[in-house]
DNA sequence: ACCTGAACACCGTTCAAGT
DNA sequence: ACCTGAACACCGTTCAAGT
C-alpha cells in the first residue's frame, strides 16, 4: 500500500516524469506505455486513465519541451534586456541549444512528427507560439524597420538553420567537438545575421 | 513456387524495394521485419539471411538516400553548368528539397538518428560525402576565392537551414503551401546567400 | 546454402471484472 | 471512479530443424 503514492492524483505527473527518465536513458523511440508504468508501479491499463492512448503520453512530453523552450526564451530575453540587440539574438540563439543538447531526445519527440504533422493535439501551439514570439521581437529589435512579414521569414530562416543544425549534429553529418557545439552554431548563424541586420 | 522469384538471388532488393514502399505509406516507424517479409512473400526469418536486424535493413534505406540524394545533385550540377553561379546553387537548392518532399519517410530514415548516430554503417558515409562535396564546389564557385573551411561552413550553414526547414514543415511548425514550399526556401535562403556571395 | 516454424519476451489496445 | 488481469494481434530475435 505504501508505493502507491500516486492515487492522490500525482500519477499522471509521476508517469510523465518517468518517460521524460526513460527516453534520455534509451532514445525517444523507447518510450512504452508498459515499461512507464510497471517503473513508476502501477499496473499497464492505469495509464490509459491518464493518456488516452500512447500518442497522448508522446504529446504530453511534447507539451513540456515546447514549454521549457518558451520560458527558457522569455526568461533569456528578459535577462539579456541591457544588451545590444545582436548580442540579444545571440543569448537566444545559445540558450535555444543548450536546452536541446541538455535533453536531446524531448527536443526531438517535441519536434517529431509523432505529435506535430496531423494537427491532433493543439495544445501544444500555445507554447510553440509564446517561443516563435520571443524570436520575433528579437530579430525585429535588430532591424526595426522591416515589415513583420519579413521579419518572420526571417525567425524561420533563423530556426530553420538552428534545427537543422542540431539534427545533423545529432546524425553526425555534422561532426564538431561537443565544447564547441554552441561556439560553432554562432559562427555559421553569423554571415545570415549580419545579412539581416544590414540589409 | 512460381512465386518464389526471389530465391535467384534478388530477395534482398524485393526486401528493400518492398520496404520504401511501405514508409511512405505508413510512415519510417512502420517499417517491421515481418510485414515487409510477409509481402514479398517468404517466412520473416528469410529476410535475415539478408539483413542482419532490423537496423540493417533501416540502414540499407538510408544508403538508397544518399545515393538517390548524391547523384540527384551532381547530374544537376552538370545540367546547370552553363548557368551563373548564383543560379546554380539555387538549382541544387531546389533539386534536394523536391527529392525530400517526393519521398518524405525515406528522408528521415536517410538522417535518422537510428543508422547515423553511432557509427555503425560506415557504408552510409560515402554517399553522403559525395552529396557535400557537390555543395562545396557551388558554394565555393560563389565565391571563389574564399578559404576552404570558410566554404565548409557556409555549406553546413545552408545545409543545415534546409535540413531544418523540411522538418519543420513536416512538423507543421512552418505552414506553406504545398506549391509554394521549394519556392519560399528560395526566399528564406537569400539573404544568407548574398551575405556569402558579397562579404 | 538457404529457408522454415515454433518459441520467447516484449509491445499497444480492448474487454470484462473487481473494489 | 479507479485500478486490475486476461486476451488479442502484433513485434524483433533466437534456436533447432528441415531440404
Amino acid at each position: 500500500m505504501a508505493r502507491r503514492s500516486y492515487h492522490h492524483g500525482d500519477l499522471r505527473n509521476a508517469l510523465l516524469s518517468k518517460a521524460l527518465e526513460l527516453i534520455e536513458e534509451e532514445g525517444p523511440e523507447a518510450i512504452s506505455l508498459r515499461e512507464v508504468a510497471r517503473q513508476v508501479g502501477v499496473n499497464h491499463r492505469a495509464a490509459y486513465r491518464h493518456f488516452e492512448d500512447k500518442r497522448a503520453l508522446t504529446a504530453a512530453i511534447a507539451e513540456t519541451g515546447y514549454a521549457a523552450l518558451a520560458d527558457a526564451l522569455e526568461s533569456c530575453w528578459q535577462q539579456a534586456q541591457r544588451k545590444q540587440p545582436r548580442a540579444r539574438v545571440e543569448a537566444l540563439m545559445d540558450r535555444y541549444l543548450e536546452l536541446a543538447f541538455e535533453a536531446p531526445a524531448r527536443y526531438r519527440v517535441t519536434f517529431g512528427n509523432r505529435v506535430n504533422e496531423d494537427g491532433r493535439f493543439p495544445e501544444l501551439e500555445a507554447a510553440a507560439q509564446r517561443a516563435f514570439q520571443v524570436l520575433v521581437q528579437a530579430m525585429g529589435q535588430l532591424r526595426p524597420k522591416a515589415p513583420l512579414a519579413e521579419t518572420r521569414d526571417a525567425v524561420f530562416a533563423l530556426w530553420s538553420m538552428a534545427h537543422g543544425y542540431l539534427r545533423l549534429v545529432w546524425a553526425r553529418r555534422i561532426r564538431v567537438k561537443q565544447q564547441l557545439q554552441i561556439k560553432y552554431f554562432r559562427a555559421l548563424a553569423a554571415p545570415f545575421l549580419d545579412g539581416w541586420a544590414r540589409p
